[in-house]
DNA sequence: CTTCATAATGAATAAATATTCGATTTTTCT
DNA sequence: AGAAAAATCGAATATTTATTCATTATGAAG
């Protein structure tokens, strides 16, 4: 049996190809691909995924992938803190978090002093964070993933 | 009892302005608005607006309305909200408002997840807004138009 | 005013989907 | 390595949503 993240990667392709209608459908297009799973946990996949039933314009029901998923740091830990999500936009990165909670975690990332991060500035559940000039994208993960583990402890 | 068109627009219109995550508690506000039907009506008038159960980035369940059937219409009832001007610098776009008005737009503008938006954050009458990458000016300007004009009514 | 056709609806039910629970595996921490 | 925490997953179940079936309302044509 293959593991999760290929399924999760086949799922998502298969709904983007396919008209998919229902989950026994999807489930039974998986199962000739190889993957072994039921019902209850591509459910679990679908809702990861983001992925749910739409009405297309013609009235039929369709699986869809959203416009834009998430890439996501998403460590146990950095869940725990109220981060949903990472992301970036052109040299700016931006962080979602629970409603109420950017303020607090833009000030431990503030209070961190990292040399990657110039500043940030937060919104009730949106922190804009401003790298420092010379820093990769992936630079600014990492280090954004090291403060939030951190200030857990 | 209420005739069927009036009914129907008022569907969409709580799908629109609050976060309704089931038809059981969509049918209760119904209800609570002398409006007088079972499940099974709602259901296939949800069906006729294509009104479907999607999840939110933070994972949550709710019915919204799809872009496509949105009213367009344009700018007076939006200056109503306080809003002042949009423009944008680099890939960013700023909404200046009338004083003491930016958190409270911002907040509308947070809650409609759309996917062209990342994220924003609002001072005393300056938002500023992080648009999703791959998104151009229009339609991030179009986004911000009706999520304000929804907010309205 | 009937008659026929169509739409609207609720009750009941079917179908589809989400979640709980318990067992197992994987990961993390020391 | 070994303990503790977390993730994964299936089976069963709960919940939610769509549809069927029967009934009543609505409307058009004779």
């Amino acid at each position: 049996m293959k593991n999760k993240t290929d399924r999760i990667k086949f799922i998502r392709q298969v709904c983007l190809e396919n008209n998919v209608s229902s989950q026994e459908e999807l489930l039974s297009i998986l199962k000739d691909n190889g993957f072994n799973l039921t019902q209850a946990t591509l459910s679990r996949d679908l809702k990861r995924l983001k992925i749910s039933k739409t009405l297309t314009p013609q009235g039929l029901y369709r699986y869809v992938v959203p416009l834009s998923t998430f890439p996501v740091s998403h460590t146990p830990e950095v869940r725990k803190m109220g981060v949903g999500s990472l992301e970036f936009s052109g040299h700016l990165a931006v962080i979602k978090t629970k409603s109420g909670y950017a303020g607090g975690i833009a000030s431990e990332i503030d209070s961190s002093a990292n040399s990657a991060i110039l500043g940030t500035v937060a919104g009730d559940d949106t922190i804009i964070i401003v790298p420092r000039e010379g820093f990769s994208r992936e630079e600014i993960t990492k280090a954004l993933t090291k403060i939030l583990e951190e200030s857990e402890h």
